[in-house]
DNA sequence: TCAAAAGTGTTGAGCGTACACCCATGC
DNA sequence: GCATGGGTGTACGCTCAACACTTTTGA
């Protein structure tokens, strides 16, 4: 079976940029290629996306068959259109995001394949195709993103510290924050529940755990709200 | 002559939000539909992405097409994917937007086809497909930008006052700016050229003009730039 | 001389930033 | 008792926001 058009078509596919925090750092899921072009190298999760399914579906798709997960943040990045972005044909791709929380979740692709791996950040290997800027699309959309959205919390546990969640805006943002500043910037923008509990197993005193408060969020946003610190 | 593949793919279009300014207000172009479906009803100048040219280079056909323009601000805005977009068969389109500087252009619009106009933003007709979505998110990006990059000179003659340009920033933004908060900011930001002219057959006192200067911004962005006034 | 818009400074409040020490806990 | 991170307050400077009158020009 084939289908016919009366002009030619470019190819639709999606890739995604799943990113993840432990404690190396920022982490971005990378799937090595079994086939040319670009046979061994590593690449985004991605694929066509299907003619019975929206954009959207389809990078919630690539998800789902990737880490077995289904609820996270995900967003549309960028579409790349340029004309050789693959040798084979002209594919036009929609390039997606999504924070995963890697300390709830035992992951697919964890366990799953040696054909998929979590990589640093900071530390990619060579990419197949322009996937290199579309990570460098969505680690610039995430840096800006997280300092006026909530959305860093989805790179934690759901019960956190203030320490943990200092750590992930300066893995984030990439660099270091004031610890007393962040303090008091976080509570005063009264988004977070301080819970009754410590965290446990630690070698030193224990840190209170706190949570984010979707309900106080909506409140604090509308006086306005941002991390520039 | 026919185009066939092994799967069904979708048709891919581009949907352009052309932002004009004039005295009555924020303005954007729109074309009647001359065929089915909708025909009859306004919508985005738009048009199938040719298997030959990038994503862009489909937008800045449609640019020329509709306004003989060439060299203005076009940016890619978000991608829509949806099912029933289109009522005839699966088009998924990318949403563009470009700022026209209506005072030194003679459109081809404007003196062309009786079927395309100017609307101003607070008072669209009903559009076609979900355009109206398009031109909400264009309206929206655009409030944000305009306050973090120069690209509001965009919609402006090449020389202009300073209240030309506070009256862009406040049509953009849809909010009155303190006329004496707006000189301060902006022309401590250094970004521009304070010309030797004034403006002409105005009947009262004749306003300094000023130019955007590139190199100066420059400059200006390397100590932070914003115009939350 | 009148109408219309140009142009111009000061003050108070809130926010960001810099900075250092004691405390609680587990080993 | 010691190592490790948890937790806390103050002072300065800058930017934002509010606010009203005089000047210039053409009609």
């Amino acid at each position: 079976m084939s289908f016919s058009y009366q002009f030619p078509r470019p190819a639709l596919t999606v890739d995604c940029v799943f990113f993840g925090l432990d404690n190396e750092g920022l982490m971005v899921l990378l799937i090595k290629r079994g086939l040319d072009p670009f046979r061994g190298r590593w690449a985004l999760p991605g694929g066509f996306v299907h003619i019975d399914e929206t954009v959207d579906e389809a990078a919630r798709r690539e998800l789902r068959e990737e880490t077995g997960l289904q609820r996270v943040f995900l967003e549309q990045l960028y579409t790349l259109g340029d004309l050789d972005r693959d040798p084979r044909e002209r594919v036009v791709t929609i390039g997606y995001y999504a924070l995963i929380n890697l300390h709830d979740h035992r992951l697919k692709a964890a366990s799953d394949a040696a054909n998929a791996a979590w990589f640093d950040i900071v530390d990619l290997p060579r990419l197949a195709f322009d996937h290199d800027a579309i990570i460098e699309m969505a680690l610039k959309r995430l840096k800006s993103k997280v300092r006026y959205c909530p959305i860093g919390f989805e790179l934690l546990p759901r019960k956190f510290t203030l320490s943990q969640l200092q750590r992930m805006y300066e893995t984030v943002l990439a660099r270091p924050l004031d610890k007393r500043n962040f303090r008091k910037k976080v509570l005063q923008l009264d988004m977070l529940e301080e819970l009754d509990e410590v965290e446990q197993d630690v070698a030193h005193r224990a840190a209170r755990l706190y949570r984010f408060n979707e309900a106080k969020y909506v409140k604090a946003t509308e006086q306005g709200f941002n991390f520039e610190i």
